[in-house]
DNA sequence: AACTATTTATAAGA
DNA sequence: TTCTTATAAATAGTT
């Protein structure tokens, strides 16, 4: 319905891409308008441009309820559906628990102070850039972290039980008590503890 | 765009109502698809009829993905009307942080393998209790939970510097290596690397 | 469900 | 972007 037939396929010039994306984006929900209107009916349009940016409208009931209605109707369905979407959002938090647990086995000296220290490095860097990004993350994604917080204590707290039993070993060897082992007497100060401002500064930030 | 005009209202007979719905309904789906594709864009259509049938379409993304793009948006607006909920879901991880912070400032020799192993329970038990639950979390939750990442990192690693540093000192006094100590030459190289894939995930979470 | 007279949407041009 | 207009497309009323 314009000066000449259209092909239903892409359009490959951006311009005009942008222009038929506004004129019908605007016809479609125009459209859901009347539909709503006419027939009494309840109609959610949710567009999604190539760039990401959101439009929407509903005309009877609001977004929510519509939407609702659709998740109540598709409950388990959806499961199904997003298997796909779900698998690919686990991956990378498999990936995740995959290279702790080859961590866990790998003999502890390959494990130095320099690379714990390393390691503690890339995951500040990490930790700025997640702060300045502004998405959002959903249950999957906590799901897994939370997953690797508990590999994370039972791979240290298993590293720490062999250190700790070297330590004993050598202290009986030599007659002796361990000093950090778990009779000794000198713990660590809090304010030898440096950890404690950065901890201090990260629990401000949030 | 018929015989003739008609007033956008409320079409009174009900025949011509359920005819009417059914035509618009179709064309309003199918300018939905078209405009996906001429535009590369995703397109949620969602129609409540008035007797309460639901009809959907979705184009481009699935719906799942659609209605979380739409979600994520009003992230905002959803906020303020679950904060109840969010509340709910969020005291947990301060919780675990809190729990993480004292330990920080325990002096070390207070930190058995025990009680890192009741720590472990009772992460896998706040695990267990997430799991249960299907509401989604937001960006804050996340960012706790890397902080928490972070913070175990460093805090097991300090320890474990320590523990490291005493074997040394053992050792030496008896004239002999480490069995666990820094010295090997099997140190971490840039292919069993596993941190730098750790800071790589860490960054794709976004 | 089809058919078709008409209205409406919109592609291309300005 | 906005307006114009020729033409394609949708659809109201009819069969």
């Amino acid at each position: 319905m314009g000066r000449r037939k259209v092909e239903i396929k892409r359009i490959e010039k951006k311009s005009s891409r942008q222009v038929t994306f506004s004129k019908r984006r605007n016809g479609l929900i125009e459209k859901a308008r009347q539909l709503s209107i006419l027939c009494e009916s309840s109609i959610a349009v949710l567009v999604v441009s190539g760039s990401g940016k959101l439009y929407n409208s509903s005309s009877g009931d609001n977004m929510s309820k519509i939407i609702d209605r659709y998740e109540i109707q598709h409950a388990d369905e959806q499961k199904v559906l997003d298997l796909e979407e779900k698998t690919r959002n686990y991956l990378p938090h498999k990936e995740l628990l995959d290279i702790v647990q080859r961590k866990l086995e790998e003999p502890v000296d390959n494990l130095s102070v320099d690379s714990l220290m390393s390691m503690e490095e890339q995951l500040e860097t990490a930790l700025s850039v997640t702060r300045a990004k502004k998405t959002e993350l959903m249950m999957d994604d906590l799901k897994s972290l939370q997953e690797t917080i508990l590999m994370t204590f039972m791979i240290f707290s298993k590293r720490e039980k062999l250190l700790r039993e070297e330590n004993q070993f050598l202290a009986s060897q030599m007659g002796m008590k361990t000093i950090l082992g778990t009779e000794g007497e000198r713990g660590m100060s809090s304010e030898n503890c440096s950890g404690n401002k950065l901890l201090e500064t990260l629990s401000l930030l949030k």
